[in-house]
DNA sequence: CGGATCTCAGATCAACTGAGATAA
DNA sequence: CTTATCTCAGTTCATCTGAGATCC
C-alpha cells in the first residue's frame, strides 16, 4: 500500500463519477464543472467569483469562462457587488432555478448510488479522510494563485 | 452528510493531488496524466493501448493522443503486437525510463504527504473505500464504450 | 458475420500563464 | 503603495463523438 495507488484510485473514483455526471446531464447541455457552479448558486444568497473559486476548487480563470458560458445560456447573472466595487455580485436567474432543479433531479440517481451501503458514520469518516488529505496537501501549498480564502474550507449548507 | 459533500470532497482531493503532481512535474514538461501513464508503463513488461485504457481510467482517444506526444518525446515507443494483428504493443524507451525515475523522484514528497499520519490499516480502508465506490458505480455503467476489460480490477505490482 | 482494437477528424471544455485595469 | 478581484488574449491538454480501417 503506498501513495502512489491512493492516488490512482482517487482518480479512478473521481474520474468515474465525473463521466457518469457528465453522461447524466448530457441532454441539458450542461456539464459537470457547469453544475459544481450552479450547485453552489443554489444555496441561498449570491456569491462573488472569488468566493466560487474558493468552493468550487477552480481556477478564476476557468471559472469565468464558464460563468460567461453560463451567462450566455441565461442561467446566471452578474451585478456589480453593492459594496466591492472590484467584485461581482453573481446568482441564478430564474430560469437558473428552474434548470437547477432538472438538474439535481437527473443527478439523484447518481447521489443515491455514492451512498449506498454506507452508513452516516462510514459517510462522515470518508468525507473527514479527503478532507483531512486536503489540508495536509494545502499546507505545502505550491504556487497556488489563490491564497488560501475563509470560504475554502467546508462549511456547506445542508441540501 | 450526503452524496453531493462526498462528491465534493473527492473532487476537491482529486484537484488538489492533480495540480500539485502537475505543479511538481512543470520543469520535466510532462503533464500529471501522462505521468499515470508512465507509471503504468513502468511497471514491467510493455501493454496494449487496451490495458493502459484500463488500468489508467483513460479515454482510449485520449490515451492515443498521449502516447502521440509521448512517442514524440522519445520517452515511449510502439511496436505491433507479436500475436494480435490489431494491437499496439507499448513500452518506455531507455530514456523514457531514465525520465520515469525523475518524475518519480520529484513527486516522491506529494507522495509521502499523501500518506502522512495513515497507518496501513487506515490507508488500505481508505483505499477500499475508493474501490467500494467506483465499482458501485460501475455496476449501473453508462454508455461508455469499455465493456469492463478484465485489468481494470486493481491489480497492482507494489511499487 | 459480430466484436475488439486502434486511427483519425473535429469539436468543446477545462486549465493555466501572463499582463493589466480597477478598486479596497 | 500593496493587495485583492476580475478581465482578456492566447496556449495547451484532456475529453468526447462519430466514423472507419483492420484484424480476431
Amino acid at each position: 500500500m503506498s501513495g502512489h495507488q491512493l492516488a490512482m484510485a482517487l482518480r479512478r473514483a473521481y474520474l468515474a463519477i465525473h463521466r457518469q455526471t457528465n453522461d447524466a446531464l448530457v441532454p441539458t447541455g450542461v456539464t459537470a464543472d457547469q453544475f459544481v457552479v450552479l450547485c453552489e448558486l443554489a444555496q441561498g444568497a449570491s456569491k462573488t467569483q472569488r468566493e466560487l473559486v474558493d468552493r468550487t476548487a477552480s481556477d478564476s480563470n476557468t471559472l469565468r469562462a464558464m460563468l460567461v458560458l453560463l451567462e450566455r445560456r441565461g442561467l446566471v447573472q452578474r451585478r456589480p457587488h453593492p459594496t466591492d466595487g472590484r467584485a461581482w455580485s453573481v446568482a441564478l436567474t430564474a430560469q437558473g432555478r428552474r434548470t437547477f432543479q432538472k438538474l439535481w433531479r437527473r443527478s439523484d440517481k447518481l447521489r443515491m448510488k455514492l451512498v449506498e451501503h454506507l452508513d452516516q458514520d462510514s459517510l462522515r469518516h470518508f468525507i473527514a479522510l479527503l478532507s483531512d488529505l486536503v489540508q495536509r496537501l494545502g499546507d505545502g501549498a505550491g504556487k497556488s494563485r489563490r491564497p488560501v480564502g475563509a470560504a475554502a474550507m467546508g462549511i456547506q449548507s445542508s441540501n
